[in-house]
DNA sequence: ACTCTACATTCCAGTCTTGACATGTCACCA
DNA sequence: TGGTGACATGTCAAGACTGGAATGTAGAGT
């Protein structure tokens, strides 16, 4: 359950509302943990249930302004240090490429192509999105900057892959 | 729901029985679509009341060996070529790196550099296992051999990436 | 004969996730 | 004043997933 954990670091960085935090996660954390707004919803009402956050203001039209707590700043870092990642990554990309036998090798090549195209958007994306922001020298813009050069890499490995995997068919 | 087209593509390859596809799963799909053994049979239990596969013949100790069906078959090529693979990817580790700025560096440095250990034992891994198996001609080792060298590819990119990751820190 | 391991399945409670539906308010502009 | 779009939250049903408990059989070795 990392959504809980994902809704305290961005907490962790300026208070928020459900409102606030589902545009950030459309925006910066949309390609490594999308979430629902119905989830963040419920997700916000349980952690200040459990004290992890509180209602730090009330502003119009209901809007309710999520603060961290002390507790929920520990229970950020115990998760960071104590914890180690190990939700399995589920591929939807490379199940198929187990079961492209059963396709003829002009339709496996044309998927590996469709990857080709995918990569190359989701890297253009990526560049995109690494020049319209301005960058500052807090932790978020860093570490943001950080897990964008991730995405780079990653798409062009996986471009790379698809190119040599198509040459490898027949 | 890909559970549902990992089990048929593992049936088009041969029969097998929930034990057998549950052995399949913990090797060969364990890096790619990680399932446990009560989703497995409560999947099998749907995809034969749909038609999708068929029990093909019954063993000791209450075996049932699942076969797929002509419509299971058609249902996994149109998976295969009319769908495109957008199950948007969770991942834990990097959803960590954008929060590590309430760490101090150098907690966040030693995130990386188990990141980068991560890397070389899941590179070790893969590249015994490539070297483990007999590969055939046949399609799912000529795949599964393509799969493989995904995962030797995104861990060694990886590796790459938390190096320079570390040293960008403070 | 006995025991152990691998084989083999079924069921369940609780949680997570998806994709809606429902409801209402504020600010701006024409 | 009327309409629109962004702001803002809450709720629900259905399906997916986790982790475990319960149950039993066949075969291989001692």
């Amino acid at each position: 359950m990392s959504l809980r954990h994902a809704l305290l670091g961005l907490l962790s960085d300026r208070p928020a509302s459900g409102y606030d935090l589902l545009k950030l996660f459309e925006t910066s954390l949309a390609n490594v943990w999308p979430a629902t707004q119905s989830q963040i919803y419920t997700e916000l009402t349980k952690l200040d249930g459990t004290g992890l956050i509180t209602v730090a203001a009330e502003g119009p039209r209901g809007r309710k302004e999520y603060a961290i707590t002390d507790e929920g700043l520990a229970e950020l870092r115990h998760w960071l240090t104590e914890t180690r990642p190990q939700r399995n990554t589920r591929s939807d990309v490379l199940l198929r490429v187990f079961f492209l036998g059963v396709l003829t090798p002009e339709q496996a090549r044309g998927y590996l192509a469709e990857l080709i195209e995918m990569s190359d958007q989701g890297y253009e994306n990526l560049r995109r999105l690494m020049e319209s922001v301005d960058w500052d020298d807090d932790d978020l813009s860093v570490y943001g900057r950080i897990a964008l050069e991730y995405g780079l890499r990653f798409n062009a490995m996986r471009r790379e892959w698809a190119e040599w995997a198509a040459g490898q068919i027949k």
